[in-house]
DNA sequence: TCACGCCCATGCAAAACCCGCATCGGTCGA
DNA sequence: TCGACCGATGCGGGTTTTGCATGGGCGTGA
């Protein structure tokens, strides 16, 4: 085999020994710092010579001295290990979990209240977990948790995955919104039989479906129907037409934060009380090591708290 | 030895060996390349898993894909083996002598005119070598240079140490430094004759020693004897009292380069027409690698080189 | 559906490597 | 000049690593 001139490069092991004689100018302490006699730490150092084809220290049997290159491959050495141990444990960090990468799909809706809240929540509670957001609809953040383009879906049922783990993140109302100078801005609370016969910004089907057959479904049990007069997709686009007086609005409570001139809210009686819903989802048999901590997050009481936090915003 | 667990530490033929797997993703070809077999791979592979306590390739039958802490060691080895590279390469450049540090010695007056000119030198022949600059007096230079605090010192004779090796760098003229009004300044050049009985700003036989003989020596055997005001070792110290009118000084030609207002200089002829010599000392076993490199700037043919080109600076 | 091929893991014996002990050779100080 | 100190070296033993052969799991194509 002709390789060994071949294979000039050295080893860790030489780099410690090399640190250690250069540190203790002698190699009888190096060698007792590492843990070893004398001879193979000789050796080590040879060796580590031998492929850099530099001489690195200069030893007499009265002193041991670095060449001015030594100086140099012991700064070199030293940068060397520590980066050796930082990768070590940044590695190990991600491995736990304590620190990593979640990257987490939202819909847009959930963008308005959940989300910051969660991200709050996350800084304060895993700041070493990074978190990649991706916006895109519930269909598409199925199918992105199957092919691992993202870790977790903040979306709106159903969900009918068996690889995937579910959990209810939040609950919410519907509230009414309407243009300024609205008759029905004179009660405080609304009921789903005041949009009977009036003109109201509907939900597409195709974009926006889960909204679509929820309201879809909420009149029908309720006996009344409005009439629709447009479908869009985008919350603030439809609270753009509602301002621009073409009809109601049935939004989740969070799109008030949207605040819109002239735009104004009022609450909703629908039968479940809070009808809007948001799931977190992701596979059961994701192996990121960030997810547990990142679940943590979402789970009941860290909700609770970070309503809580949340309240004492204002 | 029970010291096996306890040795957590990965070698780099490890990171090399993970290296190879993470790129290819597959172990076979990533053993190719190690220009070993598939097996042993694997072991190092398991070997570095075990020992960083993290799983960093996930490897079924069919495909090998990196964990998310796979992913993060990746960068940090490819790092890591980056590092290794350049250290050697740095380190061996050191030992050729193509690059290095240089402790350089200097006089203040040598640092008018030689010192500027040799650093115009290395800034375009030999740009890998640093210069690290110390201004001492000559004796403190041969003192530092045995020590080893200086590699060369460029210093005034006489040099007596036959440790060292000297080479002549340079020889200057005097000339004379006369205060606005001196009647002298209408000669075009002056002989040591035009000092006798004259005050003259002189240099202090401590701190100046190589001045204060060759001046003394040069106006015995001129037969002229001045009347020595004021002893003094900092050139521009004793410029700064010719131009208060107390004197004439005799100074190197390259001190013409302080322009001090209201002191004006004229060519003095002497026996030796350039009197003034500088040397360039150093050990003669100093090992420094970059010496050699740096001692060539210094022959005499670049030094012709190096007249020139400040020559064509005016 | 079954057999084949691909690919990583593992058992095993041989080779290589590294370690520690003993000792050598050189240098400094008493 | 002798002894103490220190790094280098010869050598035997134990551990590690390697390559070969093989096992076992999983897709794939007939």
């Amino acid at each position: 085999m002709a390789g060994a001139s071949f294979w000039s490069q050295f080893e860790l092991r030489q780099l410690r020994c090399f640190v250690a004689a250069a540190e203790e100018l002698h190699f009888g302490r190096a060698a007792a710092r590492m843990n070893m006699t004398q001879p193979p730490l000789s050796r080590q150092i040879q060796l580590l010579e031998h492929v850099m084809g530099v001489k690195l220290l200069d030893r007499t049997s009265r002193a041991v001295k670095l060449t001015p290159a030594g100086r140099v491959f012991l700064l070199e050495a030293r940068r060397i290990l520590r980066l050796t141990e930082s990768a070590a444990l940044a590695t190990r960090r991600i491995a736990s979990g304590e620190a990593g990468t979640i990257t987490l799909g939202f819909t847009a809706a959930s963008g308005y209240s959940f989300l910051p809240m969660l991200l709050l929540q996350r800084a304060s509670h895993a700041p070493n977990i990074d978190v990649a957001l991706k916006e895109m609809v519930s269909t598409d953040q199925a199918e992105s948790l199957l092919t691992g383009r993202i870790d977790v879906g903040l979306l709106r049922p159903p969900i009918a995955r068996t690889e995937f783990t579910t959990l209810k993140v939040s609950e919410e109302r519907l509230v009414a919104a309407l243009p300024v100078g609205d008759p029905r801005l004179v009660q405080a609370t609304l009921t789903l039989k005041d949009f009977d016969h009036q003109p109201l910004v509907m939900y597409a089907a195709e974009g926006a479906r889960y909204f679509h057959d929820m309201l879809t479904g909420l009149f029908e049990a309720a006996g009344a129907a409005p009439i629709p007069i447009q479908s869009l997709s985008q919350i603030h686009s439809m609270l753009a037409l509602v301002r621009a007086g073409i009809g109601a609005a049935l939004v989740p409570e969070a799109a008030q934060s949207l605040h819109f001139d002239d735009v104004h809210f009022r609450p909703v009686e629908t039968d479940p009380i809070a009808p809007v819903e948001l799931f977190a989802a992701w596979r059961s048999d994701n192996d990121n090591p960030a997810l547990e901590a990142f679940l943590d997050l979402l789970r009941p009481e860290s909700i609770e708290d970070l309503e809580a936090l949340a309240a004492e915003e204002h």
